[in-house]
Order: structure tokens, then sequence, then C-alpha cells
DNA sequence: CCCTTAATGAGAATGATCCTCATGTTCAGA
DNA sequence: TCTGAACATGAGGATCATTCTCATTAAGGG
């Protein structure tokens, strides 16, 4: 848990605020700095790290694994349908997913059941992008 | 594409043949070596890459990033339930996600919708150990 | 057989992420 | 406001999975 501020967190937490994509680590670090907010690298590992764990950010991975995060407008749990070019996210519900993960998992034997259900695909503002090119 | 058998492809299909659990590149290379084969990680990583642009093995990412891979029973799409603690799974069908994921994407505007759906918990078998110890 | 060319593998390179530890900062309490 | 103990930072190094390089090996069609 995070016990004391810090110019670095509220820099961290700011840009959060206004970045609504799903964002590398090392991407938001680039932002912080042009930003002009000084912070280590390994201070928004740390930050990032600490605010997953808080549930305040939602981290996912793409298809590098690469850790992505994002702080979404609900700490609920929920699901996203994302850009696979730039990382634009909208959150969605998984109706009925919830109930049929325990409902399998227990069929199967299984304990501590966790789902992940992500979508992607190529935004509208993407795709139109392309289309120019 | 494959354009050639060789004893180390062989060695490694054979080995996927056998073990149905989701092991890690580096684990399916040590399985490898115990049983007598001589192959270079490279190459395991190779004809891993290989196999899963083909779709004979189903890569998924286990909760540090690591690709596990597993030669299911069906090279049609389907979802698993993996056990987070020795990797045997289970496939199982989502029914109508395939739809529904279609339906969500389109309805925000997004193209190429892919999903991802997997289930993990901790299966009986190791669940049984844990309350021995 | 015999080449052409794909495949291999040892070792180096890459890249994300974590760790170390000396130094800087926060903030509860005086 | 003043301190100091504990927490936080960051430069640089360590890790570790994965990929690349390139000299060497070996499929397999003809
Ligand atoms: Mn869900
Ligand atoms: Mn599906
Ligand atoms: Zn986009
Ligand atoms: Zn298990």
């Amino acid at each position: 848990m995070i016990q004391r501020m810090t110019r670095q967190r509220s820099a961290v937490a700011e840009l959060l605020a206004d970045v609504d994509d799903f964002r590398s680590a090392q991407q938001l670090h680039e932002l912080l700095r042009g930003r002009g907010n000084e912070i280590g690298l390994a201070t928004v590992y740390r930050t990032l790290q600490t605010l997953a764990d808080a549930g305040e950010v939602d981290v996912l991975r793409a298809e590098d694994g690469e850790a992505l995060y994002r702080r979404c407008s609900r700490r609920e749990h929920h699901h996203h349908l994302v850009c696979r070019r730039c990382g634009t996210a909208e959150e969605i519900d998984g109706p009925g997913v919830e109930a049929w993960a325990e409902a399998v998992g227990a069929a199967h034997g299984f304990s501590d059941i966790v789902h992940t259900m992500e979508l992607s695909g190529i935004c509208a503002s993407c795709a139109a992008e392309a289309g120019d090119a």
C-alpha cells in the first residue's frame, strides 16, 4: 500500500487520469518525461505495480507479453475492448461469464477460479487512417 | 511452414504428444534433454513458434508473461481451464462468446475482433497436495 | 550420391522488468 | 517549526525470457 505521497507518485496519478489508452510502463515513463516530470523508470514500474495491487489500475498483456496499464473509470471487475493499433480501450461487461466460469471450474474439480476475457480489434479511427495510406 | 523433418522437430512433436500440460519453452527443452534428445534451446523456441503459427499448438501467457505451450487434442478454436500450480489443462467451449465478441466489437466500431478467454484455478490433485502439507 | 538450401546451435544481443544500496524526502510527533 | 525514523527514489547493474548471428550440419529432391 502507498504510505507517502511523493512528487513522482502524484505525477503518475495525474498522467493516468489524462491517458485513457492502455500503455506500457516505458511509454508512461516517456510521457512523464515529456511533461517535464523528472522520474526514474524504476519508480514508474514500482508505482504501477503498487497501483495494480491496489486495484487502481488494470493490467493486461500485449501479444508479445509486455504489460500494459490503464486506470479505468470503474474499479469493479470488468473486461475490455482494446485497439491493437493505438491502445484505446472501451470497458465492457461479460454478461454471465462470471457465473459460467465458476460453474465450469467446479464441474472440473478446480478451485480458486479466475478468468480473463479480453477483446481486441482495430478502432474506427485507426481503421480510417489505414484506409487513407 | 516446416519444410524439412529433422531429428529435433520429431523429438519436439513426440514430446508434445506425451505432455498435456501447458509448459514453457525452457521446461520443454529440459524435458527433451531428460529424454536424451540433443537439441538447442533456440531450436525449441523456433519449433514452437512455427507450430504455433501453424495452429498446431496453443500458446497462452502465465501471470508473469512467460509463454506456455500445449498441443491440444483439437485444432478448432477453443478455450482452457488451466491449473496454476501444475499446468494441467482442460479444453472447454465458450458458448456464445464468439458471437458476443463480434457483436460487441461491431457495436463499438471495431474491426478484426479477436478474443481471449481463459480460466485458471487449482486442480483437484494440487488442492489435495496442498491440504496434506 | 550430391548439391542446394533449410535447419541447427553456441554464444552474443536484446529488452522488459527487478534488485541494490547510497542518497533524498515525507510526515508523525515533539 | 523542527526532527529523525522509515519510506521512497534512481542510477546502474542483474535477471531472465526470447531472439539474433553466422559458421556448420544435414535433409531430401533430382
Ligand atoms: Mn469477468
Ligand atoms: Mn472463443
Ligand atoms: Zn486505434
Ligand atoms: Zn494442478
